[in-house]
DNA sequence: ATGCAATTATGAAACTCTGCAATGAACAAC
DNA sequence: GTTGTTCATTGCAGAGTTTCATAATTGCAT
């Protein structure tokens, strides 16, 4: 397997590897937004949500739309919002696990 | 939605943000891999590798066992070949979309 | 023209990556 | 038991990226 590939992999995920950019894509998983929305939605500065938007541009991850002087922002895939519900599953399983290490933890009384 | 469980969400894509992590990750997909044999495999330094497993052992996506010599890698969550697997579609979606943009532009003669 | 929405530009601080050197852990040979 | 070897991890430092704020710019409507 091409080297390459992996490399582009890694730049998807990378694209996803930011909190104000999951959110957005969470925020557009239920339906397409504007930017003024997000942005009260997201508490960041106008500047700042742009760069993350150019991101997930550049990633393929969304398209925008000019309506006016507003421009919405949607998913280009639906499957974007299938991808963070399988991570949200991981997640919970990972963290399943560390409440159980915090249990093992407490129970391990150093004393006796 | 507190804020710091976007950051928890990041992290996690984080860790899936690199070359090496995402092919080590497909490795374990198939089966479990002592690490000699996913250094043929991957092509890196040895140490260079270390510090990739660790990244995803603090990420808590796998789990090592030592064997003697060797130390064996694991998947912690079946799920995570099902992320991998989501992830390729958008992938091939996008870059699919990508392929139509480049014939678009073939098309496009500006001397007409 | 003026104002509002959004993006782009720029630079400083923070973080990531990777090779090299050093360290640790298991085991065989002596 | 200790010496030598192999397998793997950790520490460190430089080079390279990412992030975020401020400031300047573009696009559209009034």
């Amino acid at each position: 397997m091409p080297t390459p590939l992996y490399q582009l992999k890694a730049e998807f995920f990378k694209s996803l590897g930011h909190p104000v950019r999951v959110r957005v894509l969470e925020l557009l998983s239920v339906r397409e937004h504007a930017v003024g929305e997000m942005l009260t939605q997201v508490g960041v500065e106008p500047a700042n949500l742009s760069q993350q938007l150019a991101v997930l541009r550049r990633a393929g991850l969304v398209s925008s739309r000019r309506d006016g002087a507003v421009v919405h922002y949607r998913l280009t895939s639906e499957q974007v919002a299938e991808l963070l519900a399988v991570a949200r599953n991981i997640l919970t399983t990972v963290l399943a696990g560390n409440v159980e290490l915090l249990e093992d933890l407490r129970a391990d009384d150093p004393g006796t």
